[in-house]
DNA sequence: ATATCATATAAGCATTGACTTATGCATCTG
DNA sequence: CAGATGCATAAGTCAATGCTTATATGATAT
């Protein structure tokens, strides 16, 4: 691995709510519009952070019907550190499976 | 460990100079000075550098007579994990045992 | 077909970041 | 002591980043 490619993972997590996005993903696919209210931001914000997470090959997005799936991309070389280092930070506050479970039905309805 | 630290951590990694040097450091402690001709950039800019990298607890400076001798904080809660990407990176090629094998007697004369 | 919904992209703006040169401050050396 | 050396800090510049609002695209629903 060269070190542009180590520094373009650093850079590209290296963001608190591109790790807020990354954290939920370790729990599986979500779509953005249940992860704008997570973030705190609004829409166009949370795309470019996915687009900046996909072009450094982090998470990779699903389009099924409507909605894009994000997911991180298990073939990126440093995936397993990447779950590690979010293993170690305390769970959001408010996750998408808690929003669920308030009654508030995400977006994409899944 | 709060989502803050960890992304203080990977933005003051985030940099390929800044790689440079920890790279560096792996192999022990070094002065700026040594620093200096190995990432190619001004004596300021790498004590800069070098700031950055001790606001986030990833480096510690000794000072020793003129010099300050940095290395690597072995107490940071993801020291390993820096070493770890670290070794995924070939090496550069000129570290400062090259440049005295090479004759090129280190300014600190170590 | 028309409207709506989820998402992506574009443009503009404020902030941060990475450098440079200039300078200050210790510490050694002659 | 005077000068040189190693390093840190200050100030200024330019590019990159992170947001916003506005708009385009494409799929679904009516």
């Amino acid at each position: 691995m060269e070190l542009t490619e180590l520094e373009t993972f650093l850079k590209a997590a290296g963001d608190g709510s591109r790790l807020k996005i990354l954290q939920q993903l370790t729990s599986g696919p979500v779509c953005v519009c249940d992860l704008t209210p997570l973030v705190g931001l609004t829409q166009p914000a949370v795309s470019q952070h996915l687009k900046r997470l996909k072009d450094a090959g982090i998470v990779t997005g699903e389009k099924r019907g409507r909605w894009t799936f994000w997911s991180l991309d298990q073939l990126h070389p440093l995936h397993d550190i990447m779950v590690g280092l979010l293993s170690r930070v305390p769970a959001p506050g408010r996750t998408v499976a808690d929003l669920e479970a308030a009654g508030e039905k995400g977006c994409c309805g899944v």
